[in-house]
DNA sequence: TCTGGGGTCCTAGGACCC
DNA sequence: TCTGGGGTCCTAGGACCC
C-alpha cells in the first residue's frame, strides 16, 4: 500500500512575507490578487479578523485603521523563488515528490516508517528543516491516499479533534480513529468537493467527510460523477491517483488581465491583448512548444450592473503551428477586430494558446508555402529579456498607452530574485 | 470608486459518418 | 402517411483546484 504525505506551507504567501519583514509577524496581514482586488491570502491574525479568502478589498480596507491590518499586493518573483526552495528541501526526503501547486507537494513515504521510528517523526522532521532553513511553516498529512492525505493535512492544521503539531498521520489510527476525525470535518473541505457539490451532498444528507467516504461508490457514480466516485474510494483508503513527478506538458496557456481602469477603445484593447500574448508566447517557448490556435477574449465587468454588458471570444487557428511571438501577436489582433464592438467599458481581456506541440514536431502547411523562420529571433529576444528583465524587449509600441495597467500599491521588493531588492542591513 | 489569474478534467450535445 | 441505429469526434460549458 502506497503512503502519501502531503506537505504545504502555511498561509503561504504571508508567511514569504514575513521571512523579509518580520515586523509583520504577529499583525493581522493579508496578500491581494492582481489589481489589489482581492485578499488572496491571510494570516491567521487576519483570519480571526473575520477576513475571508476572496474578498475584495474594498469590502475590508476600513480594518486597516480600525484592527491595523495589513495589505500587501501580491509579489509572485518572491513566492516562485520561495516556492522552488521550499521543494529542493522537500525533495530530500524522498525519491519521489510531485510539485502540486506553488505551496504544497505530495511526497511518496512508503515503506519509510522506520527511517525516523515512525512517519510522524518523520514529518515533524520535514517540517523542521523547512522552517530552520527558509522560515516557512509548514503542515504534513500523511495517509495511503491523496485525497486522505489532504484531509489528514486538514486536519493537522486545523487541529480537528486535538491539537497535532502540524503533523497528523492518518495510517497510524485504528479505523475507529480515523473515521471519528473525519465525521468531525465538513465534506466541503473534502479535496474535489467544491460548493456546487457541496450544497448537493448536505441536501442528500452527506454533510460530512465521513458520510461521504460511507457512501455508494455506485450510487454516487450514477447521481454525480465518476470524479466524486474515485474521491469516495480514496476516502476508504482505496489510492485512486498515483504520483506524477514528471511536470506534464501544459495543454493550454493564458494570459489575462483585469485592467486597473475601463478601456473602451479598440486601440487600448490591442495595446493589452499584444502584450498579452506576447507573454504567452514567450511562456510557450520556455518550455519548448508551439502553439496551433490563438484563443481572445473580452468582456466587460459582470460586477457593474448599471452597465451594458459584452463579452465575446473567438479562436483563431493557424495554419501551422508556431512558437513566433511577432505570428501570434498578429493571429490575436486578428481575433480582437472580430470581437470589438464600440460603446462598452471593457474591464479584462485575454489570450489563450491551444492546440500546443512540441516545437520539434513539424507539419509543413501544403498550401502557404514555408512560413518565415524566427527561430533565432526569438532566442535573441528570450535571451535579452532573461538577461536584462521581462519588458526589456517588446512588440510594438507599448509605452505612452497603459490605460490598462494594473494598480499595486504595495509591493514588496523582490528579496531573492533581483539585486536591487536584496535584504541589506542597516 | 474599488471584485484575480492560471490551470485540469468531465460531460452533454451536435455534426458527421456508414 | 410513413423517416434507424450505432459509432466517433469536437466543442462549449461546468465544476473543480490552488
Amino acid at each position: 500500500m502506497p503512503t502519501f504525505a502531503l506537505v504545504d506551507g502555511n498561509n503561504f504567501y504571508c508567511s514569504c512575507e514575513r521571512v523579509f519583514r518580520p515586523d509583520l509577524v504577529g499583525r493581522p496581514l493579508i496578500v491581494l490578487s492582481n489589481n489589489d482586488g482581492c485578499a488572496v491570502a491571510r494570516s491567521q491574525e487576519a483570519k480571526d479578523l473575520g477576513v475571508k479568502m476572496g474578498v475584495p478589498f474594498f469590502q475590508i480596507r476600513h480594518l486597516v485603521q480600525e484592527a491595523g491590518l495589513v495589505a500587501l499586493s501580491s509579489n509572485y518573483a518572491l513566492y516562485a523563488d520561495m516556492s522552488a526552495r521550499m521543494m529542493a528541501i522537500l525533495g530530500q526526503f524522498s525519491p519521489v515528490q510531485e510539485v502540486y501547486s506553488i505551496d504544497e507537494c505530495f511526497v511518496d513515504l512508503t515503506g519509510m516508517g522506520t527511517l525516523a521510528g515512525s512517519l510522524t517523526v518523520y514529518g515533524q522532521l520535514m517540517r523542521e528543516r523547512v522552517l530552520r532553513w527558509i522560515g516557512i511553516p509548514t503542515c504534513v498529512g500523511i495517509a495511503p491516499s491523496k485525497t486522505l492525505a489532504k484531509m489528514a493535512n486538514h486536519i493537522a492544521k486545523k487541529n480537528v479533534g486535538r491539537p497535532w503539531s502540524g503533523v497528523c498521520d492518518l495510517t497510524a489510527l485504528p479505523e475507529r480513529d480515523r473515521d471519528e476525525l473525519l465525521g468531525l470535518v465538513e465534506v466541503g473541505e473534502v479535496w474535489g468537493v467544491g460548493r456546487r457539490l457541496r450544497e448537493r451532498l448536505v441536501a442528500d444528507g452527506i454533510a460530512t467527510a465521513l458520510d461521504l467516504k460511507r457512501a455508494s461508490p455506485s450510487f454516487v457514480r450514477s447521481t454525480v460523477s465518476v470524479v466524486l466516485e474515485r474521491t469516495v474510494h480514496e476516502l476508504n483508503g482505496i489510492a485512486c491517483y498515483g504520483f506524477e513527478a514528471e511536470a506534464q506538458p501544459q495543454k493550454q496557456i493564458i494570459c489575462s488581465r483585469s485592467f486597473g481602469h475601463p478601456v473602451l477603445t479598440q486601440e487600448d484593447l490591442s495595446i493589452a491583448v499584444r502584450d498579452f500574448a506576447a507573454t504567452a508566447a514567450e511562456r510557450l517557448r520556455r518550455q519548448g512548444l508551439k502553439a496551433g490556435q490563438v484563443h481572445v477574449f473580452i468582456q466587460t465587468s459582470a460586477f457593474r450592473k448599471k452597465d451594458k454588458q459584452y463579452s465575446a471570444a473567438v479562436v483563431v487557428p493557424l495554419a501551422v503551428p508556431v512558437g513566433d511571438t511577432l505570428r501570434l501577436v498578429e493571429a490575436a489582433l486578428a481575433g480582437l477586430a472580430r470581437l470589438y464592438k464600440p460603446g462598452f467599458k471593457y474591464a479584462k481581456a485575454g489570450v489563450m494558446l491551444l492546440d500546443l506541440t512540441d516545437r520539434t514536431v513539424e507539419q509543413a502547411d501544403l498550401f502557404a508555402g514555408p512560413a518565415p523562420r524566427r527561430e533565432r529571433l526569438m532566442a535573441a529576444l528570450d535571451a535579452v529579456n532573461d538577461r536584462f528583465g521581462r519588458g526589456t524587449l517588446r512588440v510594438g509600441n507599448v509605452e505612452g498607452h497603459q490605460a490598462w495597467h494594473m494598480s499595486q500599491n504595495a509591493k514588496t521588493p523582490s528579496y531573492t530574485t533581483e539585486w536591487e531588492g536584496l535584504p541589506t542591513a542597516r
